[in-house]
DNA sequence: GCAAAATTTGCACACTATGCAAGTTGAACG
DNA sequence: CGTTCAACTTGCATAGTGTGCAAATTTTGC
């Protein structure tokens, strides 16, 4: 696929994300349809769904590949791991941009429509095996079990952080410091006791 | 609500749930309708509905209670954890049998359409839920970030350990030892190094 | 400029899902 | 046991979802 398609392919896409948050935010989400989210982006209904499966697809736009940026957050990192999980997850998920109040929004949407949270876990475990496909990269020699194990303890807790950060007034490099501590004090939780 | 509607609602929801694995493993997920379900169950469509929001929801059946069993795994353990995350899985998410074979099926399925994966992801984003107001229990001085932190992680691990048992000829036990090992293993790349 | 490939669109139609009202069943009470 | 009421099922209508297919349009390569 070449210049003019692909470009056109991008923008049309992004056009039927910007028509679907603006109608959900405008009229609610139930009240949407996806004949209404064409017709704003200027598409016909058919070809909507040769961009999307469904409505609350088009809400979250396409999954982000990893950019050159966030590969270089994670491999280049010496440590320590969560400095290198924040600058990851603030290019790659978060886009480098604090887009604090559309996420707001998002949240909103999520707690009030199973759909759409679905859709979310579902984009949370794609981004998940996308860190595990770097981690494995850094981490050559490591059995797959631990690579997999070790993505999404990071993950997990970076999520945390977000949706911390998203609901209290702190920065979003605080929030990722407070998520990590919070998993290094679990650790004691779960190594052998004594008795083992 | 009192003992045969009570009952009969369960029973109605089982029988919902057997029509549709057993239609789907006969004719393949995309062929078989909430129609034919409903017929197949015994039930009008419109009262399909009433159960289940949907083909794949039925498909894996209602979200279980947290039983007796499964609180007591975890609350009267003593450690080490990984048992009591064993025995709390067994009893709940597994429902104290070894359905193996039934699982695999499922594995299958999963594998290949989007929808009951997104669904399956759901299921476990709720059990780990669950898992958390159990540990919260537990551990009734712990700060709820790393309730929920603990929680995911051991669940996830969990998981790890029912998918690697599902596709290796090893025990449940023994793949729930292998992914506790294997999440210790991870620990020293997750602590502060020296240069912090 | 032309031919071929890629993409969009209109159309038909089956399936999904929901509101509503009539019919049926179970529970409570005398 | 009979009656009344609440809970549940069902039939029906209908809008929205989603897909296959062929014609129309746009982009690409020469």
């Amino acid at each position: 696929m070449t210049g003019l398609r692909s470009r056109r392919r991008s923008e049309t896409a992004k056009d039927i994300q910007r028509a679907a948050l603006s109608l959900i935010q405008r009229d609610g989400y139930d009240a949407v349809t996806t004949d209404a989210i064409s017709r704003a982006a200027g598409i016909s209904q058919r070809t909507f769904f040769n961009y999307y499966a469904n409505k609350e697809s088009a809400l979250m736009g396409e999954l982000p590949e990893i950019s050159e940026q966030a590969r270089a957050a994670l491999l280049s990192g010496e440590g320590p791991a969560h400095r290198d999980l924040y600058r990851m997850m603030y290019f790659h998920t978060l886009g480098a941009m604090d887009k604090r109040e559309e996420l707001l929004v998002f949240v909103c949407l999520l707690n009030e429509h199973p759909q759409i949270f679905q859709l979310y876990l579902t984009r949370r475990e794609q981004i998940n095996r996308q860190l595990e496909s770097l981690l494995a990269e850094k981490f050559p020699d490591l059995p797959e079990m631990m690579i997999k194990i070790l993505a999404d303890v990071m993950l997990n807790t970076g999520w945390a952080a977000i949706r911390c950060w998203l609901q209290t007034d702190t920065t979003l490099e605080a929030a990722f410091d407070n998520a990590w501590a919070s998993l290094l004090d679990c650790l004691p939780l779960l190594l052998p006791t004594t008795q083992e």
